[in-house]
DNA sequence: CCGAACTGGGTACACCGTACCCGATTACGC
DNA sequence: GCGTAATCGGGTACGGTGTACCCAGTTCGG
């Protein structure tokens, strides 16, 4: 049955996310360990990107072969949950203010998103359906509740915050990310990319059809990508600030109001 | 030469992006055009997503053979690229207001691409090197930048202005679609998914490690990603104006400054 | 001490992108 | 008109992928 399969393959997938795995007692010891293998997954997907990681490259990263692996992984797409978990626990909360306002925690966790994606860029690039839920991503969610706890909002609203944060930076480092992993994973240096592109562009500039974007300056485009987030980001959570303004104006002048 | 391979590659794939290519004379009469192959790309990857999309299978629904299609496109990489700015290009910018203000302007690009996003979950998905600059992308540009035309900020803030908003937008679209898409592409339904989480999760919840996260009424997760999408919007979009504000504050207020 | 349970891993299959090659087709230069 | 160069369709083949299946070797419970 396929009902029965899928849930055997997803209980072990939390099993293995959580820990929770008794060794058996029989049969020889395992010569690996979890740890060891999305360890080497890390670090391949690190130096080499995702596309460089494949089941056979991580075997040999360890000097077995590679169907042992599914010895310990059901398959690829789990090893990428353990992975991608692993990875966010990896963020160093040693500079993660405890007891900071709202603000300094939603940077403190936006910034550090961001630092880990451009940290372990396949992260992005890795498109797994649905969110992974292990330890690490309900760790990050609860710190950055922890600094919303002792706002008057909802809970949807302080969902709203985070999930708002959260998919600014996810966006902004996408795109960060792959342009600065183009030059390797296309061989096309960006020196090249844009004299190949010069002249079409300056062509479609003078066609007239695009007026706004021949009126910007030269440098336009030429704003480092951690800026650009930065900018953004301060411009978010002063959107943020404004909404809470607006919120304790209208609780103190009119009537509560609650969703 | 490497250096003159990956050139005459980019200029291939520029001419293709920009429909410059004039017909050569000899030879057989093309059976295909390049828009019904990145049609039938669009069509495949609409309907059976990003990893549905082979070259055989792009052939197949043409009723030609697979290496047929490099007589048009030099590569996978440059179909998916026409296909994202083919994608880009089939929004009806019929809705789109011509001369409002900005924020309208904003919110209308903004929309209009995460609608682009639901349609074509796979332009999330397809982790390009470098942004598309085909004719639709950078139309799509001079739109949002028509709106900020009259604002007294500088290029650099323009463009931050659009790459947060666009940034945002894809961040969200990116988790709201990979969840939208889970259960088909997983086999495993939203239903199976929860039930296989939640004695694990309770466990967790109890634990006391997570106390925000557990103090969170059960129903705060179970708000829709489109209303979750458009909160952090207008949060980000008051930003904006706040940042106008001060900035026609100081400038009324204080001494002029420019960057 | 036998057999059950487990580990390592080789082989094989289906599928992928695409390099290379060949025959058929067409238009140009003579 | 005719040879020839250029182009089109596409078959074959290569090296890669994830992983199902199977078997040999190892270890412990009964």
């Amino acid at each position: 049955m396929t009902t029965e399969k899928s849930g055997d393959y997803l209980r072990r997938s939390l099993e293995l996310l959580w820990g929770r795995r008794e060794r058996p007692t029989r049969g020889p010891k395992p010569g690996l360990t979890l740890d060891r293998i999305v360890a080497a997954g890390i670090r391949i997907a690190d130096a080499e990107g995702i596309d460089g990681l494949s089941m056979r490259r991580v075997a040999a990263e360890l000097g077995v072969g590679a169907m042992s692996l599914y010895r310990y992984v059901p398959g690829k797409a789990e090893l990428l949950e353990l992975m991608i978990d692993r990875a966010y626990g990896m963020t160093d909360g040693s500079d993660a203010p405890r007891d900071a306002d709202w603000r300094t925690v939603l940077r403190t966790v936006a910034l550090g998103t961001w630092r880990m994606y451009l940290a372990h860029p396949w992260l992005l690039q890795v498109n797994l359906a649905r969110p992974v839920l292990g330890p690490a991503a309900v760790a990050g969610l609860d710190y950055a509740l922890s600094g919303l706890a002792d706002l008057d909002i909802t809970d949807h609203e302080r969902m709203g915050f985070v999930t708002a944060v959260d998919g600014y930076v996810a966006g902004c480092a996408r795109t960060h990310v792959n342009a600065a992993q183009a030059a390797r994973q296309t061989g096309i240096s960006d020196e090249e990319f844009w004299t190949a592109h010069g002249p079409m562009l300056e062509k479609a500039m003078l066609s007239g059809a695009y007026p706004h974007v021949a009126a910007l300056a030269e440098d336009a485009f030429a704003v480092p990508g951690g800026k650009l987030f930065e900018f953004g980001l301060e411009r978010l959570l002063d959107g943020l600030e404004a909404f809470l303004a607006a919120r304790d104006a209208g609780r103190s002048g009119g009537g509560a109001k609650d969703a």
